[in-house]
RNA sequence: GGUCGGUUGGCCGAGUGGCUAGGCACCGGUCUGCAAAACCGGCUACGGCGGUUCGACUCCGCCACCGACCUCCA
């Protein structure tokens, strides 16, 4: 019933059965945020994305070691030579210790994810913290002769490399373009090819990132960290490498090569990209200064937003897209989200006040399959969200008595609504959370039924006072047939 | 310049060789003391030019435009 999960996978550029190595377990390594400042809404698309498959392989009944890196070491500012290290620079710049930034930027990182509902991953490795597995794998990969060193840095020979494996097929390149299209950079003079990348960086004398080796004091070169934790935690293969688009070159097209040059196998059966967020059409980036943190969009404290948009508005926008497709952030799309979340959630609430009848006059089976086929297909949520946006249209014709359902048929829909809308698209009703507090529902559980008394004397000046009272408070009240509702607005 | 991807209605965003999602906005109707919500209905598009086909938005070719990557980037 649950049929075949598909995926699109980058090496083949196809959607491909999913089949994990060894099921029913399945290794997920996502590269994780550089930690050296906050979240934008770019960091919160594979976040989503790949919590999104995280949940939906438990749903399958899989189970899933999920490993999410953060990159708090490495990743040079400018190019390899004359750059410093991110976190370094933050560190100088701010007088603290480096890991004192990465630890702060890390726990704000933390609370955006919680926030946005992102389930933390199984393990969540730190580079800093696996330096002498990064040292090993280079080792590894010099003993097989992929590697030579140059006055205390080491670097990968993509060259010999390419002579026996394919350097270029995750991203579709090849060695010749590279060569006259790589861009020349000052103090490349270490390596032999301009493509080559650093397994293990010297660090001069101000660099504060540093670790002894055989090689020099310094620090592990890029791409070798996730390379590293992944074998550690996932082993030497494993199903499912993810990560956004702007990383397949040269990150994970390194990370191919690393692992194979080390492990002699190829590390990785499905490699999966989410694409970009863009704003006024352009990749929302660190690079280009044009980001919007997730605070921000929290607080509504950036100047290009009107107004304040919850984590759950920000994940819903998110899943309405594919994830291979590009998204643009307006504000317009985030409130016409923002509206589509409220429907959804009013259709979660009026379904759980469905009361059952003889016959049903929907069918719960078709749609069922339909939400199966939806993720299923490469997690198509915005399809399982329009199947989803079907049902609550029957769901408040049931509320208006125009369909009717059976009990079997509802507790199914119950069941399965519930499980698509929050255990695996991970939605939560905000409204819900708000009004957690009991004195305040009372109160206006009190007020409302003032306002009916008020209404069945015809007395319309109370009955709207109460009502725009309240709405000035960011309560809403909707009259029913029998009776009337509330919710408190965002 | 090279590689890859995109161009869908007022906006966002799916998708398929013929039956052409969904959301938001807008318009009309039902309901309602009024409003809101809800329901019903309307609005209904696939960058341009050729080609393949009984039939293409969907396949092929060319062109235009946009973007990503080629440097850290989610």
């Amino acid at each position: 019933m649950q049929k075949d999960l598909f995926v699109y996978n980058t090496l083949s550029r196809t959607k491909e059965k999913f089949e994990p190595l060894a099921a029913p377990f399945v290794g997920l390594y996502v590269c994780g945020p550089t930690v050296y400042g906050d979240a934008h809404l770019g960091h919160a698309r594979p976040a989503i994305t790949f919590d999104l498959l995280f949940r939906w392989l438990k749903h399958l009944e899989y189970k899933v070691r999920y490993v999410r890196n953060i990159t708090d070491v490495g990743h040079l500012e400018n190019d390899a030579d004359e750059g410093e290290d991110k976190i370094a620079k933050k560190a100088r710049l701010d007088q603290l210790e480096p890991m004192e930034v990465v630890q702060y930027f890390s726990d704000r990182y933390h609370e955006n994810m919680e926030s946005l509902n992102v389930l933390k991953p199984s393990i969540e490795p730190r580079a800093s913290g696996h330096i002498i597995e990064q040292q090993l794998m280079i080792e590894k990969i010099d003993q097989a002769g992929f590697a030579y060193t140059v006055d205390g840095s080491v670097y990968f020979d993509v060259e010999k490399y390419n002579r026996d494996h394919a350097y270029g097929k995750l991203s579709g390149r090849n060695i010749e373009d590279l060569q006259s299209n790589t861009r020349e950079l000052e103090g490349q003079d270490e390596k032999r090819n301009p493509f080559d990348f650093a397994l293990w960086k010297k660090a001069r004398p101000e660099h504060i990132m540093r670790w002894p080796s055989k090689w020099s004091d310094g620090f592990p070169g890029w791409h070798l960290e996730c390379s590293a934790m992944s074998t550690k935690y996932l082993g030497e293969q494993f199903d499912i490498h993810g990560g956004g688009m702007d990383l397949l070159f040269p990150h994970h097209e390194s990370e191919i090569a690393q692992s194979t040059a080390a492990n002699g196998t190829e590390s990785v059966k499905y490699w999966m990209h989410n694409n970009m967020i863009t704003i006024n059409g352009q990749k929302m980036g660190k690079s280009l200064g044009n980001f919007i943190t997730l605070e921000e969009f929290f607080t509504g404290s950036h100047k290009t937003l009107e107004k304040a948009y919850s984590p759950m508005t920000v994940r819903f926008f998110i899943l309405q897209a594919h994830y291979r497709s590009t998204v643009d952030f307006s504000n317009e799309a985030l409130q016409a989200s923002e509206k589509g979340f409220q429907r959804l959630m009013n259709g979660v609430q009026a379904l759980e006040k469905i009361k059952a009848g003889e016959v049903s006059t929907i069918d719960v089976k078709a749609f069922e399959d339909k939400c199966y086929a939806a993720m299923n297909d490469d997690l198509n949520s915005p399809i399982l969200i329009s199947h989803l946006f079907d049902m609550v249209r029957q769901i408040n014709s049931m509320a208006d008595g125009k369909e009717q359902i059976n009990q079997t048929d509802l507790d199914q829909l119950k069941k399965l609504f519930h499980t698509f809308v929050f255990d695996v698209l991970g939605l939560r009703d905000e409204a819900k959370q708000d009004s957690g507090n009991e004195k305040t529902a009372e109160l206006i559980e009190l007020l409302l039924r003032l306002r009916i008394e008020a209404k069945a004397n015809k007395d319309w000046s109370t009955c709207d006072k109460i009502r725009d009272s309240l709405k000035e408070l960011g309560i809403l009240v909707k009259d029913t047939k029998d009776g009337c509702e509330w919710e408190i607005l965002s």
